[in-house]
DNA sequence: AGAGTATCTGAACGCGTGTTCAGTTCAATC
DNA sequence: GATTGAACTGAACACGCGTTCAGATACTCT
């Protein structure tokens, strides 16, 4: 019987994982003490450890979580269309995932050598799958002659470089509207990838 | 009167450089102790205080070296030519340079946020000077019409993000040579930004 | 041989770490 | 109103951290 009202716990664990996520996007895993990551929620550190068995759990599950939504919003998206209609469509969703949750892709990003060998294993697993969507876009061009890429495998890791690297730079005050970053990125996509 | 032969900080202090830097791209700066550099290079950790005043530094030294080196090896090479021959050559030398410093890259682009303002300030300044070449370039290509790039900002940063993204995945024991992947690279630029 | 010094050791400093747990608090239930 | 149990505190644990420094070591130079 779980109690509705009075029961703290369905609030303090997701405060628990944005206020990890917001700390080690800021100053790195290694950095952020779990003293900090209590402070920051507004309890003892021990009270952590009701959310979380570990440290490293609170690290691996943000990942899991980040790299789930990002096949689950995927898979939703069908392949539609030829190559390069989906093609756009990938360069256009990714440039928009990204940008709508930076510190999860910073996170997801910088933190992959502070994960224990199993759990590395885990979401490199998930990162696999999203590039060979891509690479899968890629191939299909090729074979209809609309795409020229003389290696798919690492015209693959090339675009998803240039188009993650969106997060770097960008910021909400700036200049440029998030849809407005998709055109940029898919004119010189579409260019380099062209037949 | 430096003593030549029984000295050995010009052995050892090379050496304490060499082992952070190894550490710290495996593992972070915030995660590697200086017990731990002090081991790989084989003294103890007080002694590592005769090489450099703190830990910082030993992050901020290493990181200035790489993006002096960087500067200089660019300085080298004078920009002749039109905007095509140019990027070609920013292109490889690009791809070269970062393929033969992975540690040293893997730390400049990862540790920034471990930097103290006033040290991060300094990098940045070099790196913004990096970028300006490559957005010279692409300005000037434009301006001559062989170019068509919106927005030389957005795309500049496209670049070197593509760019050095070689270093996550590139192993010297795979199938492609440094020279391979320039070319490869260098046909994806010259499509994604021409006219 | 003796003096001088660059180099390094080994112990210590105060402090912060991740994690555990007995005990307290307090709203929901009977 | 008593009981229950989830949620949390606060103190403690063993350990590692960056840094300092007096003293040992090992070499060069006179």
């Amino acid at each position: 019987m779980a109690r509705k009202t009075g029961s703290h716990s369905d609030i303090t664990g997701p405060r628990v994982q944005q206020a990890a996520l917001r700390l080690f996007a800021r100053h790195g895993y290694a950095a952020v003490s779990m003293r900090q990551i209590a402070a920051e929620v507004g309890v003892q550190a021990g009270a952590l450890y009701n959310y979380t068995p570990d440290k490293q759990s609170l690290l691996f599950d943000l990942m899991r979580g980040h790299m789930e939504d990002l096949m689950a919003e995927r898979a939703a998206r069908g392949g539609q269309g030829g190559p390069l209609a989906r093609l756009e469509e990938f360069t256009r969703f990714h440039i928009a995932f990204h940008l709508e949750r930076p510190d999860a892709v910073f996170v997801s990003y910088m933190e992959l050598r502070n994960l224990e060998p199993k759990n590395f294993a885990v979401i490199e697993g998930l990162r696999r799958g999203y590039e060979n969507e891509l690479q899968g876009i890629l191939e299909d061009g090729v074979a209809e002659g609309v795409f020229a890429v003389a290696d798919p495998k690492v015209a693959t890791l090339a675009v998803i470089a240039m188009l993650t690297g969106v997060t770097t730079w960008y910021r909400r005050e700036g200049r440029l509207s998030p849809a407005e970053v998709g055109t940029l990125y898919w004119d010189m996509v579409r260019k380099a990838v062209a037949a």
